[in-house]
DNA sequence: CAGATGACCGCAG
DNA sequence: TCTGCGGCCATCT
């Protein structure tokens, strides 16, 4: 049984809106260099913890124009997006250490904790 | 309206 | 450590 849904919450937790992807955007435009944090952490952060999958289409519809670092966006494993090749190249530049093969960063070190 | 999809996540085995 | 599976939730077919 999950009562977690009989609380009289709403059961739409969030949608697209435009409000929405501006606040996942001001969010990940914070991440500084150097540092990544994780689709969760960032549901997490605007109090939706079960929608991390909407956080990742909104990273992935970002317009390239708005500039972000959405490559520093990881899975809360640490890996990098599987399929996403640039990724792994501009986390380098920036300094981060990726171990070898498919493993992604070490987020004990890299993961952004919200204070600069 | 039912089923599939996805830049996800956590937990077994 | 790695894989698979179920859960998750807004959209798309």
């Amino acid at each position: 049984m999950d009562l977690s849904r009989h609380r009289g919450v709403p059961q739409k937790v969030t949608s697209l809106t435009p409000d929405f992807r501006r606040q996942v955007y001001e969010i990940v435009a914070q991440i500084p260099a150097g540092r990544v944090s994780t689709y969760g952490q960032i549901a997490l952060w605007l109090g939706v913890p079960q929608c991390a999958r909407l956080v990742g289409r909104v990273l992935r519809e970002t317009p390239a124009s708005l500039k972000l670092p959405c490559h520093r966006v990881v899975h809360a494993s640490g890996r990098l997006v599987a399929g996403w090749e640039e990724q792994r190249a501009l986390l380098r530049t920036e300094g981060i250490d990726l171990k070898p093969d498919d493993k992604g960063v070490d987020l004990r070190k890299h993961l952004w904790r919200g204070e600069e």
